[in-house]
RNA sequence: GCGCCUCUAGCUCAAUGGCAGAGCAACGGACUCUUAAUCCGCAGGUUCUGGGUUCGAAUCCCAGGGGGCGCACCA
């Protein structure tokens, strides 16, 4: 099958662009050093901001350092007029064979290159505010297009794997990743600011839990032993609850042994918190005060639109059952005293694929995923789920055989999981034992009896308050992105192959080796 | 994993069984106020790979690879 791959090492990568010419050997232009460091005195912003409304051909007599990539560049003989680009925004730089030294060198400038430029800040007879650029200085050479001015990069294989090149070229995309940054700051500083502390907790598992799920395996060569990429935050942070931590959070990765789509990715980030006292019903506040406050901040609007379809994030948000929402979806009253007879027939009328040995919680559960949750836009929580299928939750306090758990459906997605959770050893034992039934039988994803864990419960969890929200669906929330692949710099791609007959340039004849590395010596 | 779609120059895209092209970028040249500057010139290809059908394949068929979407699983 993998015909023609055994030779492939290194080197060039399939569909990678050739490495640009070396541009203008004719001229034996001097290659002028890179320098260790610019000095630049002002972000092209600055610039803007400093001079929002000079007039057309007039000067300020300041002097400004800008530094960036050139973006654009009109050569009009004596004259250039080049565009500069940094991470502030664009301005003109304007050079002329007057005033400009190496104004031939200035010309032969390729689109991509980092520049600093020197120079009095002006007004064009246009009145395009630039820098009149006395001096200016190669910082590095682009030796790789970037590829259409206009359309920039829209093929979303090159997108993803050379994001540095989408970044540059695609302007949404940078603005999505910033904003990705400031959400998640912004969720430190609003958990700090309710007095939750954040913590840092294993990525490297001895045991897989806290959520179902199959994980990575990997292994620990010293040890001997293999360890698990955790599939979740949870168990390590009620720990910590116990431990006198009333109110910790963590922000992390988590791994997913499980498909790729366009809202699934291998690894993904967890926002996981924990509320000593605090029971599922302040959990839900505090989610909808949260994604309320990152809507507000970040776009100045609770209401949005994703999709093309209105979404209301402003609090409070619409709380109900999921045999309330069953009943509103599938039109039929069903609960855990509805007969399993009964139950199978609303399953079979929906296609629900039933299993014999499924229990009426994963009935109704499999039923609501089935008929309800699709048709949900929310923002909506949907609360008590069956305990069956919710082995982290604590009973309902009124209502037998359900959990305390929601899921708040936000654009038609789960955007988070929580609970008041189990605190009871002797019944998360009993849970766990049932889980790892279920596993013995077969199911990859149920949990296994953790020791320690339960240790830690015997120690005391106090009545606590969890929610895990996923932080990458919430980034394509508030930036629109209809992919998740759009909200993480680098998700997981197949490797790309390289081809066999060009795979080894080092070894390769100097001709060809050369426009690959040539700088390597 | 299964199904559907897709892959052509560095980038964005044409060519629907009959000579592989355009714009931008690059390269050479002209031009002293441009705004995706304009103009002239030059170059650029394993049409993803391998087979097959055909007088002739980017195009049709088969297999493989990458990507996208859907299903399944999950958040």
């Amino acid at each position: 099958m993998a015909a023609g791959r055994a030779g492939a090492c290194g080197g060039v990568l399939a569909g990678a662009p050739p490495v640009r010419k070396h541009r203008a050997p004719m001229t034996e232009r001097p290659r002028p050093a890179i320098p260790y460091r610019y000095e630049r005195t002002a972000t092209t912003a600055e610039v803007r901001a400093a001079h929002p409304d000079l007039a057309a051909g007039t000067g300020t007599g300041e002097v400004v350092s800008v530094a960036g990539r050139l973006v654009l560049l009109r050569e009009q003989g004596r004259i250039a007029f080049g565009v500069l680009g940094d991470s502030s925004g664009r301005l003109q730089l304007f050079a002329g064979a007057g005033w400009t030294a190496d104004f031939d060198g200035f010309v032969q400038l390729v689109l991509g290159d980092w520049i600093g430029a020197t120079g009095e800040v002006v007004a064009t007879r246009t009145g395009e505010l630039s820098v009149k650029v006395e001096r200016w200085v190669l910082l590095a050479e682009a030796r790789r297009s970037f590829g259409d001015k206009w359309h920039g990069i829209s093929d979303p294989d090159l997108r993803y794997r050379q994001r540095y090149a989408d970044l540059w070229a695609n302007e949404g995309s940078r603005e999505t990743f910033l904003l990705r940054s400031r959400m998640i700051s912004l969720t430190r500083r609003f958990m700090e600011d309710r007095g939750f502390v954040e913590v840092e907790t294993p990525v490297l598992h001895t045991l897989p839990g806290g959520a179902s799920a199959r994980p990575f395996v990997t292994h620990h060569n010293t040890l001997d032993m293999d360890l698990y990429l955790r599939v979740a935050l949870e168990l390590h942070l009620k720990r910590l609850v116990v431990g006198g931590i009333e109110r910790v959070f963590e922000i992390g990765r988590v791994f997913r042994n499980e498909g790729l789509s366009p809202r699934h990715n291998p690894e993904f980030t967890m926002l996981e918190a924990y509320q000593a006292y605090a029971d599922y019903h302040e959990m839900m506040d505090l989610v909808e005060q949260l994604v309320a406050h990152l809507a507000t901040v970040l776009l100045g609007t609770t209401s949005l639109t994703y999709g093309g379809r209105p979404l209301e994030l402003a609090p409070p948000w619409r709380r109900a059952t999921m045999f309330e929402l069953i009943a509103e979806h599938a039109g039929a009253e069903v609960d855990l005293d509805t007969p399993l007879d009964e139950l199978r027939k609303v399953a079979a009328a929906h296609d629900v694929a039933v299993e014999g040995s499924w229990g009426p919680g994963k009935l109704l559960l499999e039923i609501y995923e089935k008929t309800t949750e699709p048709a949900l836009w929310g923002p909506v929580f949907v609360m008590d789920y069956p305990k069956e299928v919710s082995p982290l939750a604590r009973d309902h306090r009124s209502k037998r055989g359900l959990v305390e758990r929601f899921e708040p459906v936000v654009a038609g997605r789960e955007l988070a999981n929580a609970f008041s959770e189990l605190n009871d050893p002797d019944e998360q034992r009993r849970t766990f034992e049932s889980q790892s039934k279920a596993r013995a039988a077969g199911d990859e994803e149920a949990m296994v009896v953790d020791d320690d864990y339960l240790r830690a419960l015997e120690y005391g969890l106090p009545p606590t308050g969890g929610v895990g929200i996923g932080m990458d669906r919430l980034a394509m929330l508030l930036s629109g992105a209809e992919a998740i692949r759009d909200v993480i710099l680098f998700p997981t791609l197949r490797p790309e192959q390289a081809r066999p007959e060009q795979a080894r340039p080092e070894q390769a004849q100097p001709e060809q080796a050369q426009p690959e590395h040539p700088r390597a010596e």
